[in-house]
DNA sequence: CATGAATGAGTATTCATTCAT
DNA sequence: TATGAATGAATACTCATTCAT
């Protein structure tokens, strides 16, 4: 029963990105989530209270996978080198449908420093163990660090309709090594 | 009675900036647009033909200050760092609020090249002048000086909550200079 | 909270006749006949699309009323007099209201034969069965019968206020035996 | 100047009945009447004190061009079945257009006998001098033949749409010399 | 007289949320 | 737990009318 219910809730979340990327927040509405999670409107209501707290799940469902991401990356490279390359090419899957989420995330909780912190702990305290792990090759505080990368992830996706994918994954891997490897 | 025209339209634009900065484009109505701008809500229609009108205003208006921020930075440094430090300095004013106006519009028309194109022209042709005049001491290709502008700046306001803006702002320059500046 | 579907869609149409017949189309909000029919505003909107969809709900219900009477007076008439006269006498009953809501319907479907054909089809076909087992002692073509039946029931309700509503009935029911009956 | 002020009364007039005869009442803004007419919106209030003030006026022009056919009728004819046949060709000029005003009128002034008596007045008393003219031909009271005739004519509009005109005109022609003219 | 910029009252429609079943 | 019928708050937009010029 228990599991049935995550099931449901999962199902939810993964219909729910799908729409929120592909429209936006205002134009997707309760119904249509539904809908595609071929599932009542009413019981949406039983796993989330609100509409925004949807999102909210959205959002610590797409947190959590840039934190596995940033594990994995971890994980298979011994030098920070090779960890940009894996890091960058796990962020660029799926990367403008899950930079959607967090912008709109992010527009709607604009100054919550609250909301905020509760879903990019996990994520932050992730990024601080790798800088820990790479110190010696990194040349940068861990603060520039942690901007230069989620920075360039971003704005990634805003840029990628005016530019070649590779190129701009490329570019971006180039940057980030000049920016943050000790050469 | 027919001749503060453009006053009053450059008013609406002003106060709508303003509001969409704070609240996004949904949670702000046109009625309050024009209470802002002390108008009748109806007169709103005489300048603009629909909300969404409103925006592409704004954003013409926002593009109309970078496209300027560039021009005053070439016009008053002979060298790139110096035009990057300039240029740094002025996108940081208001920079909150401009990025926000580019944010709502990107997401907005998504996808819509043709409107896109209409708006960002003239800010991309500028930049190309600056990449000629500064060319001997750029070691990058132009999209990619355009990319890393462009993104930074975008980038600063999503990462802005988090970290002390004057740290932010040096971060970037000293940034975009090891990615740009030949050395 | 699923049962009454038909029974509240019915409901609706008769407020809705009543709310039209006295104030227009354009004259009555939906808000009016929802409080009517003592619903919630957004309620009509389960069981219509639009404002539109409303007329045409009440026409079509008007037409099966009309439908019904020729029927009615078929039934229990051997002879095209007799039928006449029932005929009249049903039609008359609740004449303005009915008159009322096809000028909505004709106004606002001008020209469009489509919507025309849908609604009075059934109405149509109703007449020729009547022309049918009447023939033997009607004088006139078909489409003659109809444009003087139709033509007179309309007319009676602009005429209405300026005359005797008996003196009319009568007068048009002599007037039709006149121009359909054989001597 | 008070013969130029008529000339502009007139052409509001004409332009307004030509918008309301295609798009009904409500969808004709009174911005577009003073467009058609060449002349400022503004304008329009110096001549009329409301748009209902120019449905009005639309109203006063078309029942002067029915008495003025039946002037014309009786003028050429001494015998009553010509005269029926020249007012029926003379009220079929134009009869789409001239009958839609009165529909617009008549839904709009439902019941307010006043209105209709300013307007009606001379075109009934026109009617009542042509009856006492033909008196010894008709086989009906007043009332009756002011009825068919009324009636006819605005219900041949509404019927229109579904029948050759010409059958029509015919068919209403022998329809009113049956109830009207003494054989 | 003529104008059209300014105004705000008025309304159809959507949709998050509730709750009886 | 699951449902979807019912609800009403909220909002963009239109247009008759006014009035300063």
């Amino acid at each position: 029963m228990q599991v049935k219910k995550e099931n449901k809730k999962e199902k939810i979340i993964k219909e729910a990105v799908k729409l929120f990327t592909k429209y936006g927040f205002e134009d997707v509405s309760v119904s249509s989530i539904a809908g595609e999670a071929r599932i009542g409107k009413g019981t949406i209501y039983t796993y989330f209270k609100t509409k925004d707290d949807i999102l909210e799940g959205c959002t610590k469902y797409v947190f959590n996978t840039f934190t596995s991401d940033i594990e994995k990356a971890a994980d298979t490279n011994m030098e920070i080198a090779g960890f940009l390359d894996t890091l960058l090419d796990l962020f660029f899957v799926d990367m403008p449908s899950r930079s959607r989420i967090l912008f709109l995330f992010h527009r709607k909780y604009y100054g919550t420093k609250r909301k905020d912190a509760k879903l990019t702990g996990r994520y932050k305290e992730m990024f601080r163990k790798v800088y820990e792990r790479y110190k010696e090759e990194i040349k940068c505080p861990f603060e520039q660090m942690y901007l230069f990368l989620t920075g360039f992830m971003m704005t990634s996706y805003m840029i990628q309709a005016n530019i070649d994918e590779e190129i701009l994954k490329e570019s971006v891997k180039e940057a980030l090594k000049t920016l943050i490897v000790k050469t």
